[in-house]
DNA sequence: ATGCAATCTCAAGTGAGGTTTAGATCAATA
DNA sequence: TATTGATCTAAACCTCACTTGAGATTGCAT
């Protein structure tokens, strides 16, 4: 039993290391939620410090705050997450690595190919004749490439 | 030997799949150079489709453009880069592959770890202190993000 | 010679993920 | 009670990596 059941949104910073800022930021966003205190200061529950704990954890996993959001939406958000919430959650981002590692992988795979010719089509040493086939993609935001890091850049 | 020894802009970007504003950014950004025809319209070397496909498999990688033309500026700009360019330059990325993927596999043991305790604590917890940085993609401060991620207690 | 797509420059806009600033208020200590 | 640090809001600003728009020019094909 803890003497204070909130914490103040400096508190909160101070435990997780991230910006009083961010928070407020995170706030706004819909990933966290806070109480006021009568004079309008936000108070926090103790189970936010894992919330940020986690949002953090995803950001390094390469996941958007908006797609952390839709994650934390099934957290339970009045108590701190169980064994359960916790296992479902990570499985996810475990899914998520075990992706990220693959990709890399095969990126690895065709430039090894590439090492060996000096070429970086990425194919079978088109060192000579990169001047073939047109391009199959048009333009478009780079960040949706995200996932598909070992089908990027082949010339063609 | 090639009927067109420079081809122009637009032919850049269909073969590389990026866009031509894109293309006209990166040069802006010194990330590579273009001749100019009498009319003043860009011409770049065939060498310059592999130099966008490595801006663009460095970026995967998560490095900046500005970290990418630190990379570029060792290659010869006037020719085609021969096999020893290459070979330099992409036995760089890879221990970069490598280093990323080591990171991934640390992160996903640490999770495992995490997965049966239903831990989300931040001492315990080693999946907190993971560093990652480049495993994100799109805009933003990440360099800040990196630079942050371990720390605890920045609070002003 | 004409038409039209491609290209040019320069400026401004976009979106993610925040930080900074300014001026005002709150809350815990001396 | 007075003060001082923490917090408040709103809006502006920041970086990165681009895109979009406007208005003018170029260059290839009929």
């Amino acid at each position: 039993m803890h003497r204070t059941d909130v914490i103040a949104i400096g508190e909160l910073a101070a435990r997780t290391g991230v910006a009083v800022s961010a928070i407020r930021f995170y706030e706004a966003k819909g990933l966290i939620a806070s109480l006021r205190s009568s004079g309008g200061q936000r108070r926090f529950l103790r189970a936010d410090i894992r919330r940020v704990s986690f949002i953090l954890i995803a950001q390094q996993l390469g996941l958007s705050l908006e797609e952390i959001a839709l994650e934390l939406a099934r957290l339970p958000a009045q108590r701190t997450p169980n064994a359960a919430d916790w296992t479902r959650i990570s499985t996810a981002l475990r899914a998520r690595i075990d992706a990220r590692i693959s990709a890399l992988e095969r990126t690895r795979e065709l430039l090894d190919q590439c090492i060996g010719c000096g070429c970086l089509s990425l194919k079978k040493c088109g060192l000579y004749n990169v001047q073939d086939k047109a391009a199959q993609r048009g333009a478009g935001p780079r960040y949706l490439l995200g996932d598909r890091a070992g089908e990027i850049a082949e010339v063609r």
